[in-house]
DNA sequence: AACAGCACCTGTAGGC
DNA sequence: TGCCTACAGGTGCTGT
């Protein structure tokens, strides 16, 4: 469900929620979602501070006063909420981590998401291409040459770009007048060059408006998000096209739904 | 070796 | 009302 836009809400609301306190209980009630599998998350976590909490594309990464760190991920339906302790424990609870004043739940219906614990070895970048907002233009060109498929699947493709998901692929290859089955290798500079402002101002703006709520995205405060009304392909198949007034189609592309206009985002 | 396709899960919306 | 299917914001594996 979350993208970077939702992730990054997330993660600034919950900084001044939990930056500097101490986890004085831990409850893990499915085991099943903790990586690397046997690792015993109430031990490695009991009695630690956090430090800070960022991100690192749709990862949110915990570090803690012993120098180790974690990551969460929502994966499609993930929600991370800080309540007080005695609010009733909702369905597909799994983790719970007591603070002095408050509690910190992840809830994850699917699973999809999961806790990631990083070893000394390991870092949260790993697997991970940069990050879209501070992408430059050739170097964002340079990996678009790499591949021939198309910018929709490449756009998806977290270890070439890492933080999109399927919405603000859509809405940015619309923004930059994109087909979404444009070869990636065949975008020509211009092309390019929208595409990456294009990128940067969707995923600002969605930020600003605390990312996009279609069914059940949340930020830990329980408030939904604001973006969605601002869409403009996604999920508005059959309706007007903002622009030009056609009506935007609907494609399946990776198995994934792809909205684009026909008219505003032709192949070259 | 890159990449398409599917599997992983549960909840819900829409059609009949 | 109720049943059944399709679909959902992500990612990782498998087979070509």
């Amino acid at each position: 469900m979350p993208e970077l836009p939702e992730v990054q809400t997330v993660v600034s609301t919950l900084g001044p929620l939990l930056r500097g306190r101490r986890i004085d209980a831990v409850r893990l009630m499915r085991q099943d979602i903790v990586s690397p599998k046997g690792a015993n998350l109430p031990e490695l976590l009991t009695g630690r501070k956090i430090l800070q909490i960022t991100r690192r594309a749709k990862r949110i990464v915990v570090s803690l006063d012993t120098g180790e760190n974690f990551y969460i991920h929502l994966g499609m339906s993930g929600r991370l909420s800080v309540v007080p302790r005695d609010l009733p424990i909702q369905p597909h609870t799994h983790l719970l981590l007591d603070f002095a004043q408050s509690q910190l739940r992840f809830v994850d219906p699917r699973r999809f998401g999961g806790i990631f614990w990083l070893g000394r070895d390991e870092s949260p970048d790993d697997g991970l291409g940069p990050e879209p907002l501070q992408l430059r233009t050739p170097q964002l060109a340079k990996r678009l040459a790499r591949t021939t498929r198309a910018i929709k699947n490449a756009l998806l493709d977290q270890t070439l770009i890492a933080g999109l998901g399927n919405i603000y692929v859509d809405e940015a290859l619309f923004a930059a007048g994109i087909h979404p089955l444009t070869p990636a290798n065949r975008l020509s500079s211009p092309q390019i060059t929208r595409l990456n402002r294009s990128i940067k101002q969707v995923l600002r703006r969605a930020i600003h408006h605390r990312g996009s709520t279609l069914r059940d995205y949340r930020d830990p405060n329980d408030e939904a998000g604001r973006f969605q009304n601002l869409h403009r392909v996604y999920h508005r198949e059959g309706k007007p096209c903002p622009k030009c007034k056609t009506k935007i189609a609907k494609i399946v592309l990776g198995a994934r739904s792809t909205h684009f206009c026909p008219r505003c985002q032709r192949i070259k």
